[in-house]
DNA sequence: CACGCAGCCTAACGGGCGTTTGGCATCTGT
DNA sequence: ACAGATGCCAAACGCCCGTTAGGCTGCGTG
C-alpha cells in the first residue's frame, strides 16, 4: 500500500495522454492503450483503478502546470504590458511543453464526471479571472487603452495562447518564447503601420 | 431512389450536430440519437447510411460555409485592413450561426476516414492560405507594419475567430458583428494607450 | 534454498456498440 | 377498395468495450 511514484505508471499516462490527444479518449480503448506499453489490457489494472482515473490525472496535472504557471505572476509588480506577456510566455510555454496533455486537456474535459468537471470550469473562470483582471488594472495604469472590454480582451489573449495546442509542433523552427513575443508584440503594437492610424 | 432531401434526415442531422458537439462523436451512440429523435436505433437507417456519414455531412456543412463566406472576399478591392475585418465579420458568423457544427467541425475532424480527413486539412490549409495572403498583401500596401510575419499573423487572427467556438453563446448581449468590430479593433489598433508606444 | 511479491498473462464477465432484418401499421394515388 | 411505398418498431447479429479473476514467472531478500 506505500504509494511511492512508480515509473510504470508515469509511462502508462504517458502513453495515454499521447494516445487520448491523437485519438481521442473515447475511441481509444484500454486494449490500445495496453498494446503501445507492450503489455495486455488487463494489466493495466494492477497500477490503476480505471480508465477515467487517467482522464482526470492527465486533466489535473495540465491544471497545476497552468495555475503554477500564471498564479506566481499575479502579485508581482510588473507594469500591466510586461506582464501581460510574461503570462502569455509561460501559458504558451506550458502549452508547448505538454502538448499532449494539453491537448487532452482542451478537447476531452467534458467527459469527466461531475467533480473533476467542475473543478476545470471553475479553473477556467480564474484564469479568464486573472487576465481580466492584468488588462484592468492596466487600463487603470493608462498602459492599455481605455476603450478596452476587459472582458474581450482577455478572449482575445486566451484564444491566442490556447489555439496554439492546434497548430505548434515542437522542435520546429519557433520557440516558445518566439511564438509569445510574436504574438505579444502584435497585440500590444497592433498590425496597423503608423500611416494611416486612425480608425 | 429519388434522393430528394428529407426534413427527417435534416432533423436528424440538427440532433447529431447537437449531441455530438455536447459528447463528442464516439461518445454518442445511435441509440442516444434516435432517442433524441423519439425513436429506436434501427430506425435511423432508413434515412442515412451510418454513423460516419452523419460526421462526414456535418463537416462538410460546416466546411463549405466557411468557404463560401471568404473566398467571395478573395478578389474584391478593399484596403487590407477592412478586408480583414469584414473577413473576421463573416469568420465569427459562421462560427456563431452555426456552434454545433462548428464545435464538431474543429472537435471530430480527426476521427473522419482518410479521405474526409484529408479534404478537411486541405480546407484548413487553403484557409490560412487566405489569411496569409491576405496579410502578405497589406504589407506591401503599407496598410500593416513591415515587421510582421504573415503565417504568424494569420495564426494570431485564426486564433481569435475560431477559438470563439468555446465561449461565444448566441443570445447572449454581444452579436457575432460586435464580437468581430471588438477583436478587429484590438488587433488593428493594439491594446497599447498612445503613452509609450515604442516597445 | 525457500519465500514472497511484483508484474504480467490468459480467460472470461456483462453490457453496450453499430448495424441488419422482417414485419406491422399508416398514408397516397388510382 | 386495393397496391405500394413509407416510416417505424422489436429483436437479433457479431463485435468490442472496461473490468475482474486466477495463475504463472522471475527477481530480491532472509
Amino acid at each position: 500500500m506505500t504509494e511511492t511514484a512508480k515509473p510504470r505508471r508515469a509511462q502508462i499516462l504517458d502513453s495515454a495522454s499521447r494516445l487520448f490527444s491523437e485519438r481521442g479518449y473515447h475511441a481509444t480503448s484500454m486494449r490500445d492503450l495496453a498494446g503501445d506499453l507492450g503489455m495486455q489490457g488487463g494489466s493495466l489494472y494492477a497500477h490503476i483503478s480505471g480508465k477515467e482515473e487517467l482522464l482526470i490525472e492527465i486533466v489535473n496535472v495540465a491544471s497545476r502546470q497552468f495555475d503554477e504557471a500564471l498564479f506566481t505572476l499575479r502579485d508581482t509588480d510588473l507594469p500591466a504590458d510586461e506582464k501581460l506577456r510574461e503570462a502569455m510566455h509561460r501559458h504558451i510555454r506550458v502549452v508547448a511543453d505538454n502538448m499532449d496533455s494539453a491537448t487532452v486537456f482542451f478537447h476531452e474535459w467534458k467527459h469527466l464526471s461531475p467533480e473533476a468537471y467542475a473543478r476545470v470550469t471553475g479553473w477556467r473562470d480564474s484564469i479568464d479571472a486573472f487576465y481580466r483582471e492584468l488588462i484592468t488594472r492596466g487600463i487603470s495604469e493608462g498602459t492599455f487603452r481605455a476603450d478596452l472590454d476587459p472582458r474581450m480582451t482577455a478572449y482575445l489573449v486566451l484564444s491566442a495562447v490556447n489555439w496554439a495546442y492546434t497548430w505548434y509542433r515542437p522542435g520546429g523552427p519557433l520557440t516558445p518564447g518566439d511564438v509569445a513575443d510574436s504574438f505579444a508584440d502584435m497585440l500590444l503594437g497592433g498590425l496597423r503601420s503608423e500611416i494611416g492610424s486612425t480608425a
